[in-house]
DNA sequence: GCGGTGACTCTCG
DNA sequence: CCGAGAGCCACCG
């Protein structure tokens, strides 16, 4: 029997809360990591309920463009630059079409 | 149970 | 290089 669907809410959540500063993970990776390998979808619908007032670092949580380059897939442009602002602060570098810097990628899960 | 929707991703032209 | 199309699957009315 499958696990819960509150339990996979929760296990994004903390998924996301051990992204470093300065790194970002993708929708995709989130799912792996959790378990839900191909299930981004089911992580993208997590996201757009939990992170209401949530102490969580859901910025760092971007969509995959293709290899190596990923983006704000955020669709409501105020969240978009809000996340963008924050990514941004912590030195996550843009090219000029969004795009997100491979150095950003991935982190180590101590 | 059905059909529309989307903070996804990959493939094609 | 960029955009459209198509899988995908959970959520919601």
């Amino acid at each position: 029997m499958p696990a819960p669907l509150q339990a996979i809410d929760h296990d994004v959540h903390r998924a996301v809360r051990r992204i470093p500063r300065g790194k970002v993970v993708t929708y995709g990776m989130l799912a792996e990591l959790i378990g839900l390998p191909g299930r981004a979808r089911r992580v993208a619908a997590a996201m757009r309920k939990k992170p209401e007032g949530a102490a969580i670092p859901w910025h760092r949580v971007v969509g995959k463009r293709r290899r190596g380059v990923a983006h704000v897939a955020i669709q409501d442009p105020y969240g978009a630059q809000i996340q963008r602002g924050k990514l941004e602060a912590e030195g996550i570098v843009f090219d000029d079409k969004g795009g997100i810097s491979l150095r950003a990628f991935g982190f180590v899960v101590r």
